[in-house]
DNA sequence: CCGTGTGAAATTATTCACAGCC
DNA sequence: GGCTGTGAATAATTTCACACGG
């Protein structure tokens, strides 16, 4: 199909194929059924075919896709032939784990820096890098070109933090951040929040244990069998 | 309207509405209109308004919600009037981090235990809890009655880890390892992962490059998650 | 044959717009 | 007058099902 602009909801699904073709390559496999793939990385055949076929025809009909070909393409599409600079904000707790986890500089992305607002901090090594003051943020993003940030602060100065990040040229922010932030128009946002994730969490698993309880007999409150 | 049965998408705002509520109370506020939470929560007002709608029909018109009324409403819908034990399964870098992180015990949720495969860690305090054996989870989800595990282990693991945990009577899983884990029918799941979150952000920092060397351009918006 | 690629259908989610009520 | 609640309209996403080509 080839068309520019790819839904956001398989843009969001590319990463996943990724990692299951990387696995799948890693087997020793050379070639891939949207099957095989389905079961590899979590999501059924007939999406992954829909969302590949908007990259373009890559497979071959009777046969599949060509794992390293597809790895190749996916990644181009998505920007990981070329390296990406990030910025950490903040070296507390979550700031120094994202840092040092190894799954990180995986697929170019590279922390070309860290800063954090609190001087006790400052000059610490986390990762091989030094922990840089927070006043340094605009030259350091400026001499490092850098346009993506990862925010690992208090959720109280996520906001203040972000505008400033933005006013430096940061375009893409990655938010650890337990806070709402607001972004310009054509700036990026993702937001990774342990709080919301169980809270959503802790929906489903009420309603499995309201009926468990309703399976049992036991307080049968509101039973309709019109839906 | 009040119909069973909430469509995912809006469960999964409805903790962000819930944290700008919390804002909006400590402030000192008692009443909000759709469109303030709105601005508080980064989410639009017709889309608010029709969430809302799913719980019930909470608001006045003319005037807005009250505050603490709304929290209590969607705190109970999404069943976090009772506490919920939950299980950290890794101690490592992002394990601990998880574990130290404030706005954990926030809403009700509360790590009951950590375990850990290693040997080394074992014993080890972390959170005010001691790092158990990995051999004690059955016993320790059954003594605790624990459904819900928060999962930062390596990715090479992750599967056989899930597969235990479920057949221990674990029926939510939090996962922060980077790998695809399947889980049977009935069985929750939500993931975080840094690098797909990075991966993501890629693909539209590499198209916003590549616009602004065409023309000036901008590609607007903010991007959403989570499924 | 087999598995991709893709229109078409079905489903889900978002936005509109305004009647209804305070 | 202002803001909710909600049907109806629109848009996005997923699923179906099968023609097509290796």
């Amino acid at each position: 199909m080839r068309s520019r602009q790819i839904p956001e909801a398989s843009v969001a699904r590319l990463p996943v194929y990724l990692r299951g073709l990387v696995d799948i390559a890693e087997s020793g496999t050379t070639t891939v059924s949207s099957e095989e793939l389905a079961r590899a990385s979590g999501v059924n055949s007939a999406k992954i075919r829909k969302d590949l076929s908007y990259l373009g025809s890559y497979g071959t009909r009777g046969v599949g896709y060509d794992v390293d070909y597809l790895i190749t393409q996916i990644s181009r599409e998505l920007g990981l032939t070329q390296d990406w600079a990030t910025i950490l904000v903040g070296a507390g707790n979550l700031g120094r784990a994202l840092a040092n986890y190894g799954g990180f500089a995986d697929r170019g992305f590279r922390i070309a820096a860290i800063v954090d607002a609190a001087e006790s901090k400052h000059g610490l090594a986390v990762a091989g890098l030094e922990v840089q003051p927070m006043d340094e943020v605009e030259q350091i993003i400026k001499a490092e070109d850098i346009a993506i940030a990862i925010l690992a602060i208090p959720g109280g100065v996520a906001q203040d933090v972000t505008d400033r990040l933005v006013g430096a040229g940061i375009t893409s922010i990655l938010n650890f951040a337990p806070a709402v932030i607001q972004v310009p128009p054509g700036i990026s946002l993702r937001k990774v929040d342990l709080s919301i994730e169980l809270q959503i969490l802790a929906y489903y698993e009420q309603r499995r244990q309201v009926s468990a309880h309703v399976r049992a007999g036991v307080t049968p409150h509101v039973l309709d069998d019109s839906r």
